[in-house]
DNA sequence: CGGTGTGAAAGTTTTCACAGCG
DNA sequence: CGCTGTGAAAACTTTCACACCG
């Protein structure tokens, strides 16, 4: 591969390309929270064993990782986390700020409203939507609670590409048709269902019980591993 | 293998053994959830192609997924819904339920403990904690915050296995270690850290800014490719 | 020396394709 | 016939190991 860098390397140069691994891209997240926490305290320079032993990777995971995107690494030294973040944040899309659009404005979206984490990762909930005339007009951590038939003209007013659905599971397909329909770019889904959306929508989806799940399984089986259950044939 | 079934397969037949891959255990969850729904809404046999499309899979991959924890089907057929919901249920050991310790009790922690989708899948918060004088004693969604300071006795107490973190990120390790020396077996955690941990502690971290910087980058890379951006070559 | 970047090898997961069954 | 279960092939991801660099 052509190549002669020795400064960093611009963002421009990121390839975006071809498909990279969507673990890859999870992983890079992880780096990226880990990064900002070690520049939190002081830290200049990481190795990728380091970084790699932080999060339970090994060193040759980080350094793929980190190569599909580009070179960003000092031989001899390391990465030099300021300008990983910086490189990090450009592939991720988080070196600009994001607006997006909260539909829902129960419970749980009252307390997502007030969120920090998402702040610090250069998100804003720039506007909130319900159904419920009892919640339309209500100022809940700065943020006026509109009804839903406003949302596609704040969409374009405030430049809104991304939305969230936090709404009960059967009003979910709904709040994604509306948000679709408005003309948001990507949806983030905590209703526990399989939105449908077109193609060129992207799509995360956060399933709360799926998570315990998940976990419950890794509890059981580590169980049934201990107690020496061996090989899973069906007969005696 | 060894083979003659014809009738339903017990849950005691389940390997639990081999390592099954993580992303196979994440899929069955979304199964168990499209299963859920479908038997809801009246439906009692389903093929492999069908719930595949339902969710995005394919049919190979919904049967070879299954296979792994044994054979659930009826050629010709598809399989049972209800039954095959009861198999997943065991399989991932939500066939009882589970209490769960809840660490924070701020804007996020309430906002679960009023969630209704942990119910549906038999997890319950039993119990919540938080170190903060102007809440413990509040009673919210039924639930009374208790000091942090009774969490090992209640854990004994209430017969808890799982653990939630839900305080804000400088205190998230203490409250693993907490959860640890109560002898909890496995923690959600909901702060954007990750956790030391033994070993024998199972553990799923959700991150919610980290699911929207996902977002990002794929509306991000999505806009790149279609841009035209050719291959990511450093150098002119 | 301590570290990156990267081909090549090993390992894992997905897809294919088809025998077999009710 | 319609569909499962499953080996075998293909595709993908991770690990290894080493040339090269400051």
């Amino acid at each position: 591969m052509t190549d002669q860098r020795t400064q960093p390397l611009q963002s421009s140069d990121l390839p975006s390309d071809a498909s990279v691994p969507k673990v890859v891209v999870s992983r890079l997240s992880l780096y990226l929270r880990e990064l900002q926490r070690l520049v939190a305290s002081g830290q200049q320079t990481i190795s990728s064993s380091q970084l790699g032993t932080l999060l339970g990777f090994s060193d040759a995971q980080v350094r793929k990782d980190l190569g599909f995107f580009g070179q960003f690494g000092y031989p001899g030294v390391g990465y030099r986390c300021d300008e990983l973040i910086r490189a990090m944040r450009d592939i991720l899309g988080t070196n600009h700020s994001w607006n997006v659009a909260m539909v829902g404005a129960g419970n749980l979206g009252q307390a997502l409203l007030g969120y920090r984490g998402f702040g610090r990762q250069n998100f804003a909930i720039a506007a909130a939507f319900d159904t419920d005339p009892a919640k339309v007009g209500n100022v809940i951590q700065g943020i006026r609670i509109q009804h839903i038939d406003e949302l596609a003209a704040t969409v374009r007013e405030k430049g809104i590409r991304l939305g969230m659905i936090v709404v009960p599971v059967e009003r979910a397909q709904e709040a994604a048709d509306r948000l679709v329909a408005a003309g948001v770019e990507g949806i983030v889904n905590f209703a526990p269902v399989t939105l449908v959306l077109p193609a060129h929508v992207q799509n995360v989806g956060v399933d709360l019980a799926i998570e315990l799940e998940q976990l419950s399984f890794a509890v059981t089986s580590k169980l049934a591993r201990a107690a020496g259950e061996p090989a899973g044939a069906v007969e005696p």
